[in-house]
DNA sequence: ATATGCAACGAAAACGATTTCGAAAACTAC
DNA sequence: GTAGTTTTCGAAATCGTTTTCGTTGCATAT
């Protein structure tokens, strides 16, 4: 029942409390002898070092936190697959929290895992975070900090992310390419990084081609828990408002599936009529009809990446040396599909 | 940069570290003045409680485990969201594992966690686990394990589940009140026992009603990665082996939009030629066209279910009464969609 | 003056491991 | 046999809290 502890197992044998914690750690000043003998009765013992207690002397937890604007996210959960994957690997345990995309929590959050003592923390902010102190403590006290997809560009840390904009101006190329001529934009929310690098390369994308931008031609949408309606909602509202629209790229695949409900719904025929482009590559964007046409956000490397990167301080901050931070931008490529039209 | 502690605080106001420990947590034998000093000092400070430390001599973390097969999976995921929002709602903090559907994996997180001396755990077993020691030294060791969706019938602990089998049963049954006459099953893993309950929950439906069951009209699926694909491929094993099959019910959502897929595919019209009943809900089949009718299998819920029992059973050993161990069975309701007909 | 009670504080023993340092024992070499 | 070296072990400090059990000082009652 009561957990075996080395004093027990020092009392059996005899010996003394140290001797069992250097055997069972292969000290060299422990005869093979005693060392075969204490693993022996640790074992049928089924001694597990008290966690606490090293962790107390230790000063580290092997174990990290993870905080994360929502779970329920086919993007996200790739990325706690990546994370989880290489922290097991490396021997860490990962401490999940999820902020809701709410600031507050946040940094409720951040405040727990600290008086955890987590050995660091990998995040992702919340939307409604504009203050960043919250995260700077966690630099002043000296533990490692990774950003990954949504970060604070102005904080000083190392950061894993795709190139929201280049992704962006590639899927609004690949409209062009595909002879779309007025093209349209379903944005996210104002204050997302995410959204306005992905309408900066949207914009770019037309100007390189001497497109005109026209603001009309940008939808706003909160891309929350009513995405799905959201794309249907405006998919409706352009059709409104302009008669000539032949492409639209949307922020997320959630919303551009709504927009394309939307379309068959009006006997527009996507993509004769209008191509669609989405983003994230969401499982469930190929298994649509018609397809759909998107850009791959990969989630897991990106999760592998920003648990390496952790690990990768963490040793430099143990072993004293300096800590480099790193921006690392992984590739996204289009994944052409059904609701663009082929060349 | 290192951490406050207690005797800090101590020394700058030239009191014992007893006396700021327990002006700390209000003991009633401070003084209201000290009381005020030690508290300003605290946060001027940013002192936080060493966990640790706090772990070791309360000899409890506040942190529990969670086991589950898969995290890229909107049913387990909503789940994870459930545990997260009630742990956090009870100032627990949870640690989460994916076992990959791997009986050794599974073992060896268990291990993990019964190291880091974690409170209790929550669990959704591996398909392939057939060995319960592992889960059985958890109660052992007297901590709390409540067991969700995936369940060891065997194992005496609590359990939340929902009743796949009358799921299974009411499913078939609609299929059989909107006028299907030959009902054909696509299941899950042969040694999945939601797929086995789900199975018999089908063949009662057709023995209630006098259908007479013929297991050549029941195909086999893994539900892993590919489960769209295998949806496909049954779809069109189907259609080859039998001309007069009128409906289906289905182990999982994602096979049944590839049957869905394959149906339009080869003309068949759903649900005038054939009718589709899917399983759990997922947020894509509300989404397809023709939408699919299915089982809502309530994930936050079982989260939240599973945790709120898991605490219940923390604070009946810590008040040293009896656990009570208890089988909760979550309802699921029929969505009725496009991929069946309306009477 | 003595006894009693209470308020306010502190010393010290846990909790269970790690690690340094010193000591005993065993062995080598002369 | 003695000096020196190498093995092998153990005592004790430490990590930062919590909590028990005193102790002190002071006010009140007798």
């Amino acid at each position: 029942m009561s957990q075996v502890t080395l004093m027990q197992i020092a009392e059996k044998l005899k010996i003394s409390v140290s001797t069992v914690s250097k055997a069972l750690k292969d000290y060299p000043d422990v005869s093979e002898k005693t060392k075969a003998l204490v693993k022996e009765l640790a074992t049928t013992l089924n001694y597990k070092p008290n966690a606490f207690a090293v962790n107390l002397r230790t000063k580290e937890s092997k174990t990290i936190g993870l905080i994360i604007p929502a779970i329920v996210h086919h993007f996200f959960s790739n990325v706690i697959k990546g994370i989880l994957t290489q922290a097991e690997k490396n021997g860490y345990l990962v401490i999940i929290l999820q902020s809701n995309e709410s600031y507050e929590l946040e940094k409720k959050q951040i405040d727990l895992l600290l008086r955890q003592r987590v050995d660091g923390i990998l995040i992702s902010i919340a939307n409604s975070t504009r203050n960043f102190g919250h995260l700077s403590d966690v630099l002043l006290q000296g533990k490692p900090l990774v950003m990954f997809d949504k970060i604070a560009k102005i904080l000083e840390c190392s950061k894993v992310v795709i190139d929201d904009r280049k992704a962006a101006k590639d899927a609004t190329q690949h409209l062009i390419d595909t002879g779309c001529k007025r093209i349209a934009h379903f944005r996210g929310p104002l204050l997302s990084q995410n959204s306005i690098d992905r309408f900066l390369g949207y914009r770019e994308a037309l100007e390189e081609n001497n497109f005109i931008y026209d603001s009309s031609l940008v939808y706003i949408c909160e891309c929350g828990d009513s995405s799905f309606e959201e794309g249907k909602l405006n998919a409706i509202k352009l059709i409104e408002d302009h008669d000539d629209i032949d492409g639209v790229f949307i922020n997320t695949d959630l919303v551009a599936i709504g927009a394309l409900t939307a379309f068959e719904e009006m006997g527009i025929n996507v993509p004769n009529d209008i191509s669609v482009v989405g983003f994230s590559n969401w499982f469930m964007s190929s298994v649509i009809s018609p397809s759909l046409t998107t850009i791959n956000q990969p989630g897991f490397k990106i999760g592998k990446a920003a648990f390496k990167q952790l690990y990768k301080e963490l040793k430099q901050r143990k072993n004293n040396q300096p800590v480099v931070y790193k921006k690392i931008t992984l590739n996204t490529e289009l994944i052409k599909r059904a609701s663009t039209k082929t060349l």
